[in-house]
DNA sequence: AACTATTTATAAGA
DNA sequence: TTCTTATAAATAGTT
């Protein structure tokens, strides 16, 4: 629709490209308001220019920012969140896995064994004893890195969730107990504090309704000062 | 552009309408697409019709879910998040300065003064107290209401931001220390623990780099079983 | 920024 | 619906 016809391909000429997207920016979004009044839809356009301008139409009764979370409701993406802890559960749960694998390949021993232990058996535990500490200092870095992002982009909400997953990788394997501590496999690596930019702490816990002190309707005139947990 | 003008206004004939849509949607897609590819834009729109069928459309080189980060990024909003949030601070706030009225409000005897009290400061100590406990019973309340709150939809980054706000709001005044306990005026709310669905706790904490549990690259061969923080 | 010749979109009808 | 077509609207190239 004008002098000539054109093709749609990128305008190489900068000043038309300019023009052309002045002209054309004005007509899209009056074409998506009448689309907007006309049949009563809600439309939203959000347009970059290569500049990185930003323009934006929403349609009369509903805001851009409600338009967007509809859409995210109705695509069940959460964007940013959602996908950041979706991928650290896979990381978790991959993690775990590694850890399962592991800790069942160890060779676990009785203090009853320790009078027939062969000299190969020691080589063998040695070697099993390397393998698994080289592993696990792989694994906690990764946790380590994980620990991160869930404390940059996770929300409080997803890492309830994730919780269950937590407590397996969290969870030492039972035959870790007091009873295998002769044999000097006990790995515990340190507990780590988040470093990230500061002042919380994520903490898992056992929920204990029981305790007096979680009831949030109990109201104690000793003292003064309101503390967050 | 058609075989009569018509009217920017609601088409009331359902099939009129209807139809409309379906041609000006596609129009509408259209154009965005010859818009993003002559000019080189950014373009993504969402249409939803009356009935809440979903239309989309985004440039090609990039995802609709880019394109509306790359949005946020820019107004600056994290939506749902930062509006939560931000809520929750604004209410924070409020409840401080509500605290700090009611703190100023109360007299505050030291020892010495017991000896000279009246019957009349006495009920007025009295009157001041239970006006006092009302006012902490209900702010209490709401700080139960705003964890709720920030457990469910609040991300550790932004209760991070708000930790100052936090700890003024948790700092019992000076006033409240050992040596007035003999007025009986100690108000101590209980200690509450998160109820919300479970397993977490959110604890400000004081950041000791100097903590030697700290370090995340340290390892020690003792023991098993990766603990989170 | 205007202008205007043309192309494109589409309203109404079949 | 889909196709047709007269007409309105958008806009490419020009000034």
């Amino acid at each position: 629709m004008g002098r000539g016809k054109i093709e749609i391909k990128r305008i190489e000429n900068a000043t038309n490209r300019q023009v052309t997207f002045s002209k054309r920016r004005g007509g899209l979004l009056k074409k998506a308001n009448e689309l907007a009044v006309l049949c009563d839809a809600r439309v939203g356009v959000v347009i970059f220019s290569s500049t990185g301008k930003m323009f934006e139409y929403c349609s009369p009764t509903c805001s851009l920012r409600e338009l967007i979370e509809h859409f995210q409701t109705v695509t069940n993406t959460h964007f940013e969140e959602i996908n950041h802890d979706q991928q650290i559960f896979v990381e978790m749960t991959r993690m775990r896995n590694e850890m399962e694998k592991l800790d069942g390949g160890i060779r676990r021993f009785t203090g009853d064994d320790l009078t027939n232990l062969t000299l190969a058996d020691i080589n063998d535990l040695e070697q099993q004893l390397e393998f698994s500490v080289t592993k696990h200092q792989l694994l906690n870095q990764q946790l380590d890195n994980l620990r991160r992002k869930a404390a940059v982009g996770g929300d409080v909400k997803t890492m309830v969730e994730m919780a269950p997953v937590l407590s397996m990788l969290t969870a030492a394997p039972a035959y870790y107990g007091e009873e295998s501590s002769s044999t000097a496999l006990q790995l515990t690596p340190p507990l780590h504090a988040v470093d990230a930019a500061a002042g919380f702490r994520l903490q898992p816990t056992q929920p204990n309704l029981q305790d007096p002190g979680c009831s949030s309707s109990s109201f104690h005139a000793a003292g003064h000062g309101l503390q967050l947990w």
